[in-house]
DNA sequence: ATCATATGTAATAATTATATAACATATGAT
DNA sequence: ATCATATGTTATATAATTATTACATATGAT
């Protein structure tokens, strides 16, 4: 992985256990949204902003499908993943950290 | 590790830039409050909020030490930490996680 | 036409997280 | 006694996250 901020996503990302649950069925099989809504018994909406946060890290991906029935479905899948934690990658990323954060970048 | 609160609080910890360059300052050699807050040119109050997030997840620990001039030191150091972030983990966490989370636990 | 099931989003409320400012105590050196 | 350097905390302001409510469109089946 590149950046720091890509970590701080996907920590981020996962710092929340409906977003861990997400990414836990969609590493089963994808879901399209309204299943995946029914099967965390969660709003869109609520759902939705969960899923953007999950994108946004690059941990997860959607695509438009046409169902049999003619109905659009959105479907959500997860992404590859393997990221061992460890002293020396906190190092590493140390590093790259400012101690004084710029707000735009 | 054992529940997947105790991985949210992992993640949650590392969701800030900051904590990460805490934890990988500490990761080299453990350091004392007063000199940590001036390596990371963060206010004490501020650096306390940090080091408290990190320690509630179990991430570092903290002892006092009176240091050859007399003064109180409180030291912090990072604790050993090895985890393998993948699709198989989610799972298993997902699977532990109910879909509707009560307040107190 | 109405219903069921997809999609999406805008507005708001409630709650947490982040950051700062202003205190306080104690020790040793000058 | 004052200064420098440790410790710690309380109160407050600001910002971001989380969650809900209320909309809206589109399709196929009844």
């Amino acid at each position: 992985m590149e950046s720091y901020e890509a970590y701080v996503n996907l920590f981020d990302a996962f710092s929340h256990p409906m977003r861990i649950k997400i990414a836990g069925i969609l590493a089963v099989e994808r879901k399209y949204v309204s299943e995946l809504a029914k099967l965390m018994q969660m709003s869109r909406p609520l759902l939705y902003m969960h899923l953007k946060k999950l994108e946004e890290a690059l941990l997860v991906t959607s695509s438009y499908e046409i169902s049999e029935s003619g109905k659009t479905m959105k479907y959500y899948e997860l992404k590859p993943l393997s990221i061992k934690l460890t002293p020396d990658l906190l190092i590493k990323l140390s590093q790259e950290i400012p101690t004084v954060i710029s707000k735009n970048d």
